[in-house]
DNA sequence: AATAATTTTTAGACTCAACTAAATTTATTT
DNA sequence: AAATAAATTTAGTTGAGTCTAAAAATTATT
């Protein structure tokens, strides 16, 4: 078993390599994860001994095969604790990252097995990320955003890509929550904008707001 | 904010007390924790450096104001994961300690605020143990158990007194489970067992298995 | 009350994960 | 290609939490 330092450096390099997907540098590690460039080469030192990721001085670092395993299910824990502290806690989207960085970190597999079940085996996180498949198979779209979807469409939101307080506040003003249900009357061809029906009312929203509401699509 | 080993000592010195009364000794703590007793020495340096307890060489410890609270607030956090874990998630009575071990370290009040208002704020956790508020108040009662109540009492099951996997199995059979309504038809002067009704099912119970029944009672 | 047994504390050392400062390697300019 | 800048590693410390072995204090026994 691993401590709570090395998985979040497992997660840190998963993190970092989504977005470059060369090798990571040890200046990248240090500044995700607020330490010293000198106790990234310690802690990779200390993972490579335990064959978690492939490292040359000098040259970078990727995850090897169980790292990028290990890493990925600590994601799938935090995503899925994600969906549980909104969904069924009533946390906002943005309080809750804080919150799974602790939680992510618990061990049990049958604890998460269970909450996975709990949830009904969600595909995206409230912010639309995918979950990993216990499997550690990662989908690599992004949840469906409203702007995607035509005339006629009608489904539930998801949750949502920015958590800015003045969306988040203008949302619940449209009583738009997770899990609202959401259909597409009409669409101005002009800026894109919608006509929608949300709670048999119908509100105008801009293409901006579609473009960052995401909708429960598999 | 206090580490995780911090915390479990705190814990411990205030179960130990909850049996005994007196001031704890150095062997007892390592004896609880599985650790030596140099070691408990030195942690009880710092913890009462930090104010959180009261300690004298060679005199034995007790929580102050400070640390019994903290510790209170452990146990009650121990205590809510434990119901969520049973209630919600499926987990049989025995299995759940270990796992709240670690769940109860996780920081966010607001976290166990929201799962103690989903879970309807319980009293007493799936082992009839108290749950302490969140003002730190234990109450002193463990849960009612079935063989306490008179004819026509009708009720719900909270919970069981011992983990014997032979004593689970049984209720299984008896279609008895966390939630499940149970009614007093009868009761048999002679041996004291029931004849109760479950899920409309008359089932002749003993008075022993009738005494590690809890019942939601408040 | 003196001795033996037990408990507790001190002293010194180890591992983990961090740090700073200095040295080394790699990359970039001129 | 040499000089400079940037990134990385090494060396040496620190603090938390643990350990063992030895010393000191307390408790029990004869």
């Amino acid at each position: 078993m691993n401590t709570f330092a090395e998985e979040n450096y497992l997660k840190a390099i998963l993190n970092i390599s989504f977005n470059t997907n060369k090798k990571v540098s040890t200046n990248e590690i240090s500044k995700v994860l607020r330490t010293s460039p000198a106790s990234v080469t310690d802690m990779l030192k200390k993972l490579l001994e335990k064959k978690l990721v492939k490292y040359e001085k000098y040259k970078g670092v990727e995850l090897s095969n169980s790292g990028k395993q290990y890493a990925i299910n600590i994601l799938r824990k935090h995503r899925l604790w994600e969906t549980f502290l909104v969904e069924h806690l009533g946390f906002s989207w943005s309080e809750v990252h804080e919150i799974a960085e602790e939680l992510e970190h618990i061990k049990s597999t049958k604890l998460i097995d269970k909450l996975d079940a709990f949830l009904g085996y969600p595909k995206f996180d409230p912010h639309g990320e995918p979950i990993p498949s216990k499997e550690g198979v990662i989908s690599n779209v992004k949840s469906t955003s409203l702007d995607q979807m035509e005339v006629g469409f009608t489904g539930h939101v998801l949750g949502v890509t920015i958590d800015d307080k003045l969306f988040l506040d203008y949302l619940t003003k449209l009583n738009i929550k997770i899990g609202t249900k959401i259909e597409i009357i009409q669409i101005i061809d002009f800026d894109k904008s919608l006509i929608v029906r949300i709670e048999n009312i119908q509100n105008h929203i801009s293409f901006d707001v579609a473009k960052n509401i995401l909708i429960k699509n598999i």
